[in-house]
DNA sequence: ATAAATGCAAAGCCTTTGCATAGGA
DNA sequence: TCCTATGCAAAGGCTTTGCATTTAT
């Protein structure tokens, strides 16, 4: 936990942003949750528990922010809001997900599914893959259980 | 077109909705763009050429009919607009798009390429798969091939 | 005649922006 | 000190909703 905010601390000064004391507790939230897919009005109640004087607007703009490091990914799943999800630390890819149309959980897939798929599209297309988005809706294994009718 | 229009026609029939001049405006300016990839408001300046008369919040409204009907998909390739996309006439599966982050293009893939990954899914996660979103983000071969260095 | 659909304007949300203030380097 | 970052409130942009009117069946 430390060592990942020290080197997410590292990735701003880098490009002479500074960690600073809102930013580093709006990144705590989000590995606190790392399982979550929270919206910015998530995060910014999550964060002012701890910090009660930051204002919404600077939440969106972190968020923003860590979107361009590449430290989280900004995704839609239709429901009018933005959610950040936090990226693997060295992950090649952004990962994919379950959305279930039943009781509406996300579950995340991290293993990369898409390796053969992308080899298709780049040579078949002719289209040079930087990033993806795939989002599986449907029936959880939990909802399947509870209803096996 | 004038077949699919008669099949969409039964479809809100089927649910005791009425095609009305202006959903069949509407559709038309669908099935006149389908390679497109139109926002609700880029739909009401192209159906308010034939039906000047027509409302944005019709527009609306006909959109999201059409999206319950499954006539058309609705996606959200991060920009903060709703598009609608015509399914394809008995198409198992809504197909996938190739985003340029260069040129802002919007290319369509309508082969199937998640069969094995939906049958991982199912058989790993144990999650019954409805629907997908697969959106690839990178650079298309026509920017890819105005700058080869 | 009865219920659905429309158009307009207003309201609702989520998100961004302007600006004065506060805070690091 | 200088420039970045913050907080607040206002503004923006997209979408939905209320309601009176029109339109189909």
């Amino acid at each position: 936990m430390e060592k990942r905010i020290e080197r997410i601390k590292k990735q701003l000064h880098s490009q002479s942003y500074k960690l600073t004391p809102q930013r580093e507790a709006t990144v705590r939230v989000l590995l606190e949750h790392e399982e979550d897919h929270l919206s910015a009005e998530d995060v910014y109640l999550l964060v002012k528990e701890k910090a009660p004087e930051i204002g919404l607007a600077t939440v969106y703009r972190t968020l923003e922010l860590l979107s361009e490091l590449k430290v989280v990914d900004k995704i839609n799943f239709g429901d009018g809001v933005s959610r950040y999800d936090l990226r693997q630390e060295g992950a090649a890819h952004f990962h994919h997900h379950l959305v279930c149309i039943e009781c509406g959980a996300v579950d995340e897939i991290q293993e990369d599914l898409l390796g053969d798929v992308e080899k298709i599209v780049e040579e078949h297309w002719k289209f040079q893959v930087k990033d993806h988005r795939l989002t599986f809706h449907g029936i959880c294994s939990r909802c399947h259980e509870n209803k096996p009718e």
